[in-house]
DNA sequence: CTGTTAGCGCTTTCAC
DNA sequence: GTGAAAGCGCTAACAG
């Protein structure tokens, strides 16, 4: 590989003035010595060296991203997207993605790790909880980075994040607007922080509409297929004339046990049940019947997190940033009227 | 951040001396001396500066990794989870993966790039073709790196892949012990690779059993669940004694597409026909029935991958290897014993 | 305008 | 055993 040596050699000038052509130096060098240069370099194909301009700037242009580790036969669905649409954005801001693993019980060191050798300029984080461990630590060592995911509302710091709470309050709302009265809602433990601004989307249309919420209509439970399922089990222990006709699920995952369990409780999706999801995972638009899910803008929050870990790394001192991204309602055959016997029996 | 001069200082030596307690040159320093960098490395917390590292060693500890676009609706399941088990393997032996994009039609320039700027030490491909440009010009640029994923025959490169004609030897084989004899086969166009792997599997365990495959039993498509659909609505034209009563598909998303497609025509997947994917994509098993399909053993892969290149990098000048890993066969609802009358029909 | 030079943080030869 | 010093490839004062 030709160094800058080579080029000024060949060029007959000093690195310097090959160096000042590089960096747009404009006013350093002749437009004539400049030409010369910048044909040299085309003919001896010369690319300078990352890893030394970084060595001299001080940075590595280099983003940490951890993977989440999954069980092997669950994946997140929507951080897999996002992890091809961050490097992609990334790029464009002249970066790339160093993507990194740890324990998930145990995220600390590997970030540690990363900051102590300089091995990134910043982190992006996502899939962020209550008091996630990482954004305390990152806080704490005052290391650049930006969240996809919010967290405790008193730490502050730089995030994207979907508005799950208005995605939900939409979805709620279509429902309603089919005609649905009995509207249950599948939620995460009251822990999750994205699970509770989806459960209050829910809420807000609901009350909105002056529709009852009763108790038993929430039921939290898991992230997993499982879940669903025993949700609408329970569901269906009530008397018949209570049982739901629609039912808000946080994620398509859960939706997709509802689904299979009123499959088996004798109940056509779409037509006696309606169901909706969250996350518009790939498989779901092939399932049978399709799933009517709330797409997360995956695109836009990658490039926002990008736009705005720019900022951070410029370092201009502006306060934490925050933007709530909107989410698009996609209908699919999961929705549908209530049976009208059911539509009435709730008022 | 501390460096080794601050080391050095402190301690109150040179910072040779305490580079060579960093390497390990254990005999050029004396063990009390070695005891005290130590303690003052700990003491103000120094861990080498990564960048400077590289730069004197001429290299880089990261293995570029190209995310392969994508539509946004569609995701290849096995890649997202081979991502992360590749980053996790490649950690175990020090190194990290820098994740990439570029378009579907024209990847060489990202890679050159990359190679140019020296930003990597070496690639890991996936997602290979036959003629594949990428396998290609990384041999002429005489870039190192492994594949997951065979190409062109005579083309001489390290790579590892699933034993797929085994894996669909061994799916076929259970379908025939369960008394299937019209096994029909959902395959891809004849340009792709690994597709005829997965073909030749379907026919060597056909022609081991002495079972007919007339010609329209084959029927290939693109990797979509439409293609799916199509492959089975033309079975159905066929007198009805000739319809398969089992199918293998390519891949999980044409299997779908089979299945979805089986319910418009009444057909009870798992009962009036038996369907297996390929992939093991996560939301498989929850579908209605759940897939049987054949697993990849991504774990495997990614640390023979990593094995491989840690060959490749010491520049060992062994002859490029070749791995094939067995994949395993996840059996679930979609197969049955064919119906007795369809069973007989075909002999 | 152009070149000389110091240095980014580290490793390693070579003297002592 | 230890340290001085050269140098990896580059940038940017500074001098001319």
């Amino acid at each position: 590989m030709p160094t800058i040596k080579d080029v000024a050699r060949e060029a007959g000038v000093s690195i310097a003035t090959v160096s000042y052509v590089l960096n747009n130096k404009d006013a350093f060098v002749s437009a004539e010595t400049r030409r010369q240069v910048l044909e040299t370099i085309e003919r001896i194909g010369y690319t300078p060296n990352s890893t030394a301009r970084n060595l001299k700037a001080n940075r590595t242009r280099l983003i940490g991203y951890a993977w989440h580790e999954v069980p092997y036969n669950q994946v997140n669905p929507v951080l897999d997207r996002f992890t091809y649409y961050l490097a992609h954005a990334a790029e464009a801001a002249g970066y790339h993605v160093l993507t990194f693993t740890h324990p998930v019980t145990d995220p600390l060191p590997a970030y540690q790790e990363l900051i102590n050798t300089q091995r990134v300029d910043a982190f992006v984080l996502a899939g962020t909880t209550a008091d996630d461990p990482r954004i305390r630590f990152l806080l704490d060592e005052n290391f650049p980075f930006v969240s996809f995911g919010r967290s405790n509302p008193d730490w502050d710091f730089h995030w994207v994040d979907t508005d799950a709470l208005e995605g939900v309050y939409e979805a709620t709302q279509y429902l309603i607007r089919l005609g649905h009265t009995r509207i249950a809602m599948a939620a995460w433990p009251e822990q999750s922080v994205s699970g509770n601004f989806r459960l209050a989307g829910y809420l807000k249309a609901m009350q909105q509409a002056g529709l009852p919420v009763p108790p038993h209509y929430i039921i939290r439970g898991e992230h997993s297929e499982q879940a669903g399922r025993e949700a609408l089990a329970q569901w269906c222990q009530l008397p018949r004339r209570q049982w739901p006709t629609a039912i808000i699920a946080v994620s398509d995952l859960v939706a997709i046990g509802i689904m299979n369990e009123a499959e088996r409780h004798g109940l056509v999706v779409g037509r006696d049940v309606s169901v909706t999801g969250f996350d518009d995972a790939p498989m779901t638009q092939y399932l049978r019947p399709a799933l009517t899910t709330i797409q997360q803008p995956i695109v836009d929050i990658t490039q926002a997190l990008i736009e705005m870990l720019e900022i951070v790394l410029r370092k201009e001192d502006t306060s934490p940033q925050h933007l709530l991204v909107p989410t698009r309602l996609i209908q699919r055959a999961s929705c549908g009227r209530p049976a009208p016997s059911a539509g009435q029996a709730g008022r």
